[in-house]
DNA sequence: ACTGCCGACATTTTT
DNA sequence: TGTCGGCAGT
């Protein structure tokens, strides 16, 4: 008798042959991840568990099940995160994991606007504007608003970002923000919504889009074309998103909509590390999912393969403390470890020389500095860590704070590629010419008047056209080369390179950063390329520097604990833990902003595999003085049984031949 | 008009 | 920390 075996629609995939031996590879509960089908999966995923893992394996079983690659949408927090997962996936099966179309929300909606935007009236020729440059247009309409309320405190230009965009990714009026979080500037609520129509008007009139516009338009975009809608739902036969924790309203809205003709959406994410309510991220949303898209299931990891269970159990122990009840309980199977510790020190300075020390002596343990990483609640507060690292000669890098795309120098090296790409681009024309020595705003905007057409006979005055002639031949190289990047940025680096001297004390290290920035521009086919993925895809604050000692050894991280979200080190020092810090000043009014400074505690905390140590200096210094600390109240909170605290002694001795050695106090 | 200098001020965290 | 606004000098 002959048989043949019907495929079912889904779920029968156990029995099929596939070239990676999933079952082998994965636990139950990732493997249940992995092969589940169709419809709509939420994965909660805790700190540690294989979430990664889970994606990219997933990524791999659908292209091995025949599924196209790019009918596979992957949506992650960052642009650097979807490469590596492609990539990994890629060695785990094949090529084809590559053509998978991954990147961040706003780079996908930047796509489709290009594409489709013309159906609700959008010059597909945009520019987008980063943060920095959001605020330079603020700053820009701000004016009139100003002079109108002289004699008052008007909300600064960063102020005026968080406010505006905090409305647009809440979805909620201006007067609301203001009430929630800028109680002070409340009386301003009229003007403040008259000039984010001015705001709204002045980007439409040069055609730029800025970060929330491409989520808001987007969805203005599918909701009201409903044939577009059906187009890109279509391509998206799979959809999986990193991170869902941290995803707010517009998103949520946003996925439902790029899903709308499959329905097939995997969110993977963990609530109990949601830490962008800042920007408008909602943690209930992940718990709003199984709901609001019918989920077939939540599968939940909790087996931890990072780290130590003692590690594991102080972490669990500062989840207890948050009023929200996170239902999780991590585990490993891992061998035991050491407590994490607490080290009090009694200033910054010895903190910083603790860790400085205690580096090296991991080093000299086999452990290389680029598996140790010092963690810390605001960009600032590695500031006396980075001067005793640089003295001592211990190279590091630095991720989060400050991008090097938004630090002035490099701005005014963009600006001159703006002007060419957008010539309306009256901002950038305006910082261009101002750098020019003997132009102030008023000549420029006199010489932008007289480009624009010379109206009404204003006459160009000799004087400055004279001092424009070098800039102009600059531009009309650009212009003439604009697919040649690299000779771009070097003949705008030769002509700003004086100017940057002049401008800067600090001129330098800027001049530095202009010289690498040619070999970062080096590879983008042409200039508007470069424009677009430097605002999509900023580059880390010392992802520059990181060139210079990559022929030494292997760089000590420090990060801020919101860039070290999803990585992980075999020793984690979490610096700063002084209540005011982590928790910030800033939240303990706020039950919620509070519980959001534990979860990122947290987060800090479930980054360690081996050792976790908790420091915090016990004098502060603050503008007029010094003043006494307290540890953060999170780890006051936490019983002595996990998490130990050490005995730092000075060595007395001046001329030992080892330096000061700090010691531990087993107690 | 433009430049330079001084003091005030604001400040989490990121696409 | 660096940026911004005001003021004085060229």
């Amino acid at each position: 008798m002959k048989t043949f075996v019907l495929k079912s629609e889904s779920g029968q995939n156990a029995s099929k042959n596939y070239q990676i031996k999933y079952a082998e590879l994965l636990n139950s509960a990732q493997y249940k991840a992995v092969m589940a089908q169709n419809g709509a999966y939420l994965v909660i995923a805790g700190a540690g568990t294989g979430k990664t893992r889970t994606l990219i394996y997933r990524l791999a079983r659908l292209i091995e099940d025949g599924v196209h690659p790019q009918s596979i949408l992957l949506l992650t927090f960052t642009r650097r995160a979807a490469k590596e997962m492609l990539d990994r996936a890629s060695t785990v099966l094949d090529e084809r994991c590559k053509r998978v179309r991954g990147g961040t929300f706003h780079q996908y909606c930047a796509q489709i606007l290009r594409e489709h935007g013309g159906e609700i009236g959008i010059n597909p020729t945009f520019t987008i504007l980063d943060a920095s440059d959001t605020q330079e247009v603020l700053q820009h309409v701000r004016q009139t608003y100003k002079e109108k309320n002289k004699g008052q405190r008007f909300p600064e230009k960063s102020t005026l970002y968080s406010i505006i965009s905090a409305a647009f990714n809440k979805q909620i009026p201006i007067s609301s923000v203001l009430q929630l979080t800028y109680p002070q500037f409340l009386h301003f609520a009229e003007d403040l919504e008259k000039l984010k129509l001015d705001f709204i008007e002045y980007k439409e009139s040069q055609n730029m889009l800025d970060f929330d516009d491409l989520l808001v338009l987007t969805k203005d975009l599918l909701q009201s074309k409903e044939h577009i809608k059906a187009q890109v739902g279509l391509k998206n036969k799979y959809v999986m998103i990193d991170e869902y924790q941290d995803i707010n309203r517009l998103q949520a809205d946003l996925i439902k909509l790029f899903s709308s003709v499959s329905g097939n959406v995997m969110a993977v994410g963990d609530d109990a590390q949601s830490i962008y309510a800042f920007r408008g991220a909602d943690h209930s949303n992940i718990l709003r999912f199984p709901d609001e898209f019918g989920a077939k299931e939540v599968i939940k990891l909790e087996q931890n393969f990072r780290s130590t269970q003692q590690i594991l159990d102080l972490a669990n122990n500062l989840l207890l403390q948050a009023t929200n009840k996170y239902d999780k309980k991590l585990f490993t199977l891992r061998e035991e470890g050491d407590l994490p510790g607490l080290i009090k020190t009694s200033s910054e300075n010895e903190q910083s020389d603790f860790i400085a020390q205690y580096v090296l002596h991991l080093r000299e343990q086999g452990i290389p500095l680029n598996d140790v990483a010092v963690l810390f609640r605001n960009s600032r507060d590695s500031y006396d860590l980075e001067v005793d690292l640089a003295r001592k000669g211990i190279p590091y890098v630095k991720y989060g704070g400050q991008k090097i795309s938004e630090a002035a120098h490099i701005k005014d090296v963009l600006a001159h590629i703006r002007v060419v790409v957008n010539p309306g681009d009256v901002i950038s024309w305006s910082r261009i010419l101002t750098l020019i020595e003997g132009i102030g705003p008023k000549s420029a905007s006199e010489l932008m008047m007289w480009m624009r057409g010379a109206r009404d006979g204003v006459s160009p005055s000799k004087n400055y056209l004279q001092k424009v002639g070098q800039l102009s031949e600059l531009l009309a190289f650009i212009k003439e080369k604009s697919m040649d990047v690299s000779a771009c940025v070097e003949a705008i680096k030769n002509y700003y390179e004086p100017i940057c001297r002049k401008k800067f004390d600090d001129s330098p290290k800027r001049v530095k950063d202009l010289e690498a920035f040619v070999t970062i521009a080096k590879p983008f086919l042409n200039i508007s390329q470069l424009l677009e993925d430097l605002t999509l895809d900023p580059i880390d604050g010392t992802a520059i520097d990181t060139e210079k000692t990559q022929n030494e050894e292997n760089p000590l991280v420090l990060s801020t604990i919101h860039s070290a979200k999803g990585l992980e080190w075999n020793t984690v020092f979490i610096i700063q833990c002084v209540d005011g810090i982590i928790p910030s000043g800033y939240s303990v009014d706020s039950e919620d902003a509070l519980e959001e400074e534990l979860r990122l505690l947290y987060v800090a905390a479930t980054r360690a595999k081996d050792q976790l140590l908790f420091t915090y200096p016990i004098i502060k210094e603050n503008g007029f003085g010094e003043y006494f600390s307290n540890p953060s109240r999170f780890i006051q909170k936490v019983p002595v049984n996990l998490l130990e605290p050490w005995n730092l002694l000075r060595d007395a001795l001046p001329d030992e031949s080892s330096p000061d050695l700090l010691l531990k106090n087993e107690e």
